[in-house]
Formats: structure tokens, C-alpha cells, sequence
DNA sequence: ATTCGTGCAAAGTTTTTGCAGTCAC
DNA sequence: GTGACTGCAAAAACTTTGCACGAAT
């Protein structure tokens, strides 16, 4: 087991995630924490970044297209992927835990957890296709 | 739109998805169908995945871990994620067509479908911890 | 002093794409 | 004959990793 240390840009990358609700892929986590740290390299920015995701203090989510995104909320919660923007908004609802236990009625074994990605339109792009 | 044409590797890779239920890879879709056509490409195992997947006979499933897995099933289905061997089970459960319609409820727009994957033990591996 | 973290660059993995030839219609 | 599909290879996109130096304890 590692000791964990302190290093400055571990913490801006966690307070960017922190401060903002735009699930930043890695690339875009380095292209701002640059402006902090000129010098940091994309490779220390996936080290870290996993490194968090391991320790439960951020939330690695896996999408269809394109990289895995980031999220600074680490309480459990669901995502909605508009499908005309590409953009993930947070979905402030409760996990439906009961669904755990009705998918292990029907497995044989046991289930844990899930995850679960929506699909949808969020309004800005609603208010686009009215337009058209 | 492009008239599309008859070709033995597309029909043998359709064949293989409909003939499994291990959901695999993009590569184990390859092996698989290169016993049948020795100089099949890769390129063309993707493109012909890709394109099986966008007329809705075929299933892409996004993973947290390795690439993306294919599954000829094509009724809307969940799947269960073993976290101790990796494999993807098909879950025999009807769709909760209502989640999306609570998650409306929580969400400034529309939403249209969902995916589910849950994480659990299968039964096999449920054995192997039991016995250590 | 020791151990972990960083920057850099190289390499790894997965997927897409350009092109010339081939096959289906 | 035309347009789609193929194999091949190169490239793109994303992520991990080895190494020597620097920072934290």
C-alpha cells in the first residue's frame, strides 16, 4: 500500500472537478488545470485522475462516444446524454435501489449495484429543433 | 442514403452475434469470422459492426473496462457485469420503461430511453470465492 | 534520506479512414 | 457500368507507462 502525498496539482485537479457540473473529459480537466500549471503533462493529469476515481473521490463515467468523463460528485446520482449536443447534465434523483434487487431475481448471483445512462434532449436543444 | 449491398462477411458476422451469448469484442468478432474468411480485416469488422449497430441489428454495449462488445440480440435487454471475471450476462428482465418517465420528472427536457448495466458476481465466481 | 509525484516522451490499445481493387446489383 | 464493400495499411483518438528529476514527508 502506498502512502498517499500531498501534490498541488492532484488538488487543482480535484477542485476543478469540484467546481463544475460540465463532466469534463481528461483532456479538457488538462487544458484548464494548465492555466494553473503551464508545465503539467496530460500523462499526470490520467494518473491522477484515476488515482481519485480509485479512492471514490471523483466519478469516472463511461459514455458511448468519445473518452470517459469526469465527475466531482461523488454521491451517487444518474446522468442524462442529450443526444443532440452530446452534453451530460446531472439528473437530481434518487437511485432506484430496488432495481438491484429485482435484477438478481432474475441472475444467477448475485448483483451489487448498477448503472444507468439516459438518453434524451435537454431543453436548449428542444428549443433548437422547435426553431427549425 | 446509401443502397446497401449483400455481403457474405457482413451476413457471417450477423450470424456469429446471433449464434452467441458471450458478447464479444470488436477483435474476438475478428478471430472469430477470419476462420470463415482468412483475409477479412479488421477495418472491415468494425465497419460492418458499426453499421449493423446503426440499423438497430445489432447492440453496441459501452464498458468500463477493454473496448466496446457487440450482442445480437436486439430486444431492448439489461446486462450484468461479473466484477471478478469481466463477462457480460445477458439479464432476462423486462425494461422499467417507468424510470424514464421519473427521470423526466427530475429533468429539464426530454428523455427517450435509458441503459442499465449492473455490477454483481456471477455464479461461477460466487463458487471460486466460497472456496478460498 | 526515502518515497512518491511530475514532466516528458514513447508506446499501448482501440477505432477510424483513405485508397485501389472487387463484388453486387 | 455504377456504387457499395473489401483488404491493406496508415493514422487517429485515447490512455498507459518507463525513466530521470523534483517535491513531500
Amino acid at each position: 500500500m502506498a502512502a498517499l502525498k500531498y501534490s498541488r496539482q492532484r488538488e487543482s485537479i480535484k477542485e476543478y472537478l469540484a467546481s463544475t457540473t460540465s463532466h469534463p473529459t481528461a483532456d479538457a480537466v488538462y487544458l484548464h488545470v494548465r492555466e494553473e500549471f503551464p508545465h503539467i503533462s496530460l500523462g499526470t493529469v490520467y494518473r491522477n485522475l484515476n488515482l481519485l476515481a480509485d479512492m471514490g473521490e471523483v466519478i469516472k463515467i463511461t459514455t458511448p462516444h468519445g473518452g470517459d468523463r469526469f465527475d466531482g460528485v461523488t454521491k451517487p446520482h444518474y446522468h442524462v446524454l442529450c443526444t443532440e449536443c452530446g452534453e451530460i447534465i446531472d439528473l437530481n434523483m434518487d437511485i432506484v435501489h430496488s432495481i438491484n434487487e429485482q435484477a438478481e431475481k432474475c441472475f444467477d448471483g448475485s448483483i451489487h449495484s448498477h448503472t444507468t445512462l439516459f438518453y434524451g434532449t435537454c431543453r436548449e436543444c428542444l428549443k433548437k429543433k422547435k426553431s427549425i
